[in-house]
DNA sequence: AATACGGGGTC
DNA sequence: GACCCAGTATT
């Protein structure tokens, strides 16, 4: 095992590097909101900023603060949404807003258990929005910060397919004791991962800290759990089915009949079934025919 | 601890 | 065609 890494020898140079090459987000902006923050944070789930830099924006001005998103139609919600992928997020966001509505007067609370118990909140979320809209001290450890810390502390090209105890205790170690300094440290170290310690081909020559970074002084050693990563397909899954199905609500004008949706996908069996998860997942409405002979028709939820 | 959950860009 | 993306909730 070698020495362990010193913190501030890690720290001070990505911090350094930071305020050289920090992109230009619009959620980090002088005039950002906690709420705009939040929202930035939930669209960034499994979604990456290229694609939510656009949506962002279009949504921050049309629905401003949460109670805009509570009082807006969930309809116009997930097509403001779009294709940002899993559209719970966009309805467990609305339903945030409804909660910070209703249990914090309209203002999105800075300490952690209130944060954990919004919906769609987890604690990735509820550290990043306590750092990054209050500057407040936590412990962000998300897919970036978890690949910065598993090489250049750890020694590993990739961090556990799982996060583990000891990662989020060994983050927490790096974390500064100030409130200002560890969100100064959770942005830096996350766009240090997004940037240049890049998961597919990490940019060494341009690191801060490649003189201190454990994996290129051990000759950058392949990822010692390819084989328990598995890659999740899509094709022909009910993920690719559901999203077709959400895909013509959202872009329909009206109700859609159902003989349109039955159009989408040739096994009837999937189809039916990924159709019902949708309705019982509240992310689809199904109509009735007003009788026997006139058949059923489905739109997004009011 | 595993699994479900979108969609698109990139190598 | 595999891999990855500022994860969360459920089982």
């Amino acid at each position: 095992m070698p020495t362990a890494l010193d913190p501030a020898a890690l720290r001070t140079p990505v911090v350094a590097w930071f305020e050289e090459h920090a992109r230009d987000l619009p959620w980090r902006a002088a005039d950002r909101t906690p709420w705009g923050v939040l929202v930035s944070e939930v669209m960034l789930q499994q979604t990456p900023v290229v694609r939510v830099e656009p949506a962002w924006r279009a949504w921050m001005r049309r629905w401003p603060g949460p109670a805009d998103v509570a009082a807006a139609s969930t309809a116009d919600v997930l097509r403001a949404w779009d294709r940002l992928g899993y559209p719970r997020r966009a309805l467990r966001l609305q339903e945030c807003a409804r909660a910070v509505v209703e249990r914090h007067g309209g203002d999105v609370p800075d300490d952690e258990a209130a944060l954990l118990a919004l919906p769609g909140v987890g604690s990735y979320t509820a550290a990043a929005v306590r750092a990054f809209a209050f500057g407040r001290r936590s412990v962000v450890l998300d897919t970036n910060v978890r690949r910065v810390l598993a090489r250049a502390a750890a020694g590993a090209a990739l961090p556990a397919p799982a996060q583990t105890v000891a990662e989020v205790r060994l983050a927490a170690s790096f974390v500064p004791a100030d409130d200002a300094g560890a969100a100064r440290w959770a942005a830096a170290s996350m766009e240090l991962g997004a940037l240049v310690c890049t998961a597919r081909a990490p940019r060494c020559d341009a690191c801060p800290v490649r003189d201190v970074c454990a994996w290129r002084a051990a000759g950058r050693p392949g990822d010692a759990h390819a084989d328990r990563r598995r890659t999740q397909a899509f094709t022909g899954t009910d993920r690719q089915v559901r999203g077709r199905v959400m895909a013509l609500l959202r872009d329909a004008l009206g109700p859609v009949p159902q003989e349109a949706v039955d159009a989408l996908w040739p096994d009837a069996g999937q189809l039916r079934r990924c159709v019902d998860a949708l309705l019982a997942d509240g992310l689809a409405v199904r109509v009735p025919g007003v009788d026997d002979d006139t058949p059923a028709t489905y739109r997004l939820p009011h």
